[in-house]
DNA sequence: ACTCGTAATGGGATCCATTTTCATATAGCC
DNA sequence: GGCTATATGAAAATGGATCCCATTACGAGT
C-alpha cells in the first residue's frame, strides 16, 4: 500500500501531524524548510496526495479553492468546523448528517454516494481580536 | 442592486437558466460563442461572479476545484445531489442539516457559520452506460 | 555489507482556471 | 444628442497543482 519509507515522506508526515490544524501543501513546505528539513515541494504534494488516498488525511478547499489537510484521527472520517481568520478547527459529531446522507443516496437512484460537509466561522478567540 | 443591463449579463444569466444544471464559466463560455452570441471570457467569469454575490446562483467545485453554478431555484438557498459523470443534479431535501449545522453552530462559540454541504454520486442514466 | 532494479526525489517547465490590466465601447441619465 | 461612469474583451499575469526527467537512494536479495 505505502511505498518506499523515504526521510521526506516521514517529515512530511511527522510535520504534518505537529500542526494540528488544516495546513496548505506550500506552507507546509514553508515549515519543512524552516525546520531545517530540506524537501521539494513536488515531493510534498506527492506525500499528501498519496496520503489522502490511502484515507490517513482529510482535505478541504479554502474560499479560494485551494486544498488544506488535516491529519485524520485514528476513528475514521471526521467533518469539521473551521476558523475563517485563523484556521483553527475542531471536528463534529456529524451522525445526524452522516444518516442524511446515507439516507438520501439511497432513496436518489444514483450509485457511490460521496459526501462534503464542511462548517466555517469566526471562532471566539478571533472574534475577541479587532472586530 | 445589479449595475448596468448589458447584452452580455443578460445572455450570461438566460443561457445559463437553459441549462438547469451546474456549468462551468469556461462551458458556459463555449455555449454562448456556439450560440452566436459573442461574449467575453473574462465577461462571463465577472457576471458569474455579480450572480454569485447577488444570490443568484448555487456555486459548487467539482473534484478538480473548478467552480460550477446553478441558477438558484426562487425558495433560496439549495443543496445538490450531482452526477461525477455526467453533471445531473438535483436539488435535495436539507432541513435536516440546516437544522443540524445550526446546531452546532450555536453550540461551538463560533460566530457567523457558514456551512457547505454537497452530495456526488453517479447517475442512473451513466450506470446504465458502459460500467 | 554489497549490488542492483526500481521507486522516489526535486527543480524547473507546464498546465489551466481565474484575475487583472487597460484601451475602447456603451448604458443610461441630463 | 452629448457625457461620463461603468462595462467589455483581448492579452498578460497569477498561482496552485501537476508533469518531466536526470539523479538519488530505499530495500530486497544475495
Ligand atoms: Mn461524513
Ligand atoms: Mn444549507
Ligand atoms: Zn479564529
Ligand atoms: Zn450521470
Amino acid at each position: 500500500m505505502g511505498g518506499r519509507l523515504t526521510r521526506q515522506r516521514a517529515s512530511v508526515l511527522r510535520v504534518l501531524t505537529a500542526c494540528q490544524d488544516f495546513v496548505s501543501a506550500q506552507e507546509l513546505h514553508v515549515r519543512l524548510v524552516t525546520a531545517d528539513i530540506p524537501v521539494g515541494l513536488s515531493t510534498v504534494y506527492r506525500a499528501l496526495r498519496d496520503l489522502e488516498r490511502a484515507g490517513r488525511v482529510d482535505v478541504v478547499r479554502d474560499e479560494a479553492g485551494e486544498r488544506l489537510y488535516r491529519p485524520r484521527p485514528a476513528d475514521g472520517h471526521r467533518h469539521y468546523l473551521i476558523c475563517r481568520r485563523c484556521g483553527r478547527s475542531r471536528p463534529l459529531d456529524s451522525d445526524v448528517v452522516e444518516r442524511w446522507a446515507e439516507r438520501v443516496g439511497a432513496e436518489s437512484g444514483y450509485s457511490a454516494v460521496e459526501h462534503t460537509v464542511e462548517l466555517s466561522g469566526i471562532c471566539g478567540r478571533c472574534t475577541g481580536l479587532c472586530a
